[in-house]
DNA sequence: ATAACGTACAACCGAATGGTTGTACGTACT
DNA sequence: AGTACGTACAACCATTCGGTTGTACGTTAT
């Protein structure tokens, strides 16, 4: 999957920020694989208040890692992968930097006399 | 490539947190793409105090992206893609979990009797 | 030997984080 | 109509974060 990763550096800070959170991390792995639950269904699993878990719901929403749809009293969340993929799009980025210095760094000690000037 | 992601919840907590700031995923970017640098030579480029730049290594290091080896009176940082890939391969599992809820979605879709019990 | 450099570390500060409880309000059930 | 449920939101609290300045100490250079 390719992914064009141009989200701002707050955003990348927002996604980041939210994925650093054992709870929060636990609660897209649900919402990913397989259920669509309401904001006190998911509460319902985790050992602390339903404020708690509400204001996870926020962050991973505000980093745009989830979405909450209305429907009758209840606002059912649903995960959001193209912003997972985003991150990742991000690393793998990073990791792609790191490879091409790396083969760099073979052609040059494979070549004894460097092209420089 | 392929990653064995067995980091515990904490070592996450401590690797997204460190990729969730500007300052500190810029100089990853740095260290992976071409220049081994002191924590002076780091420090110079950005409009902070030393001070703050060394506790952004700190983070770093702690978070397993970057490693210190001592020379001289300096340090040097070197970026450790390992750890990028661990970060990544969770997100890449993550995307994976969503992907096959869909094509199970898409079976059942397809199936109209589902085989349950 | 002395001065300058690179680093470590502590103390401090304001803002953000992760949690709590309490209150208010719309929706659903009886 | 009244009660219970699901959510939002504010206020509060302890801790962490991201930054600062100051001090100490080993290494390099003059």
């Amino acid at each position: 999957m390719v992914v064009r990763t141009h989200l701002s550096n707050a955003a990348l800070d927002r996604l980041f920020h939210a994925l650093a959170d054992t709870t929060r991390r636990d609660i897209v792995t649900r919402l990913l694989g397989g259920e669509d639950a309401s904001v006190s269904t998911l509460a319902a699993r985790y050992d602390m208040s339903f404020a708690a878990v509400q204001k996870h719901v926020a962050v991973l929403e505000e980093a745009g890692l989830v979405t909450k749809r209305p429907q009758g009293r209840e606002r059912i969340v649903r995960g959001n992968p193209k912003q997972l993929a985003h991150a990742r799009a991000l690393l793998q980025q990073l990791e792609q930097l790191w490879i091409a210095r790396f083969s760099q760094l073979d052609a040059i000690l494979a070549e004894p006399r460097p092209p420089q000037e």
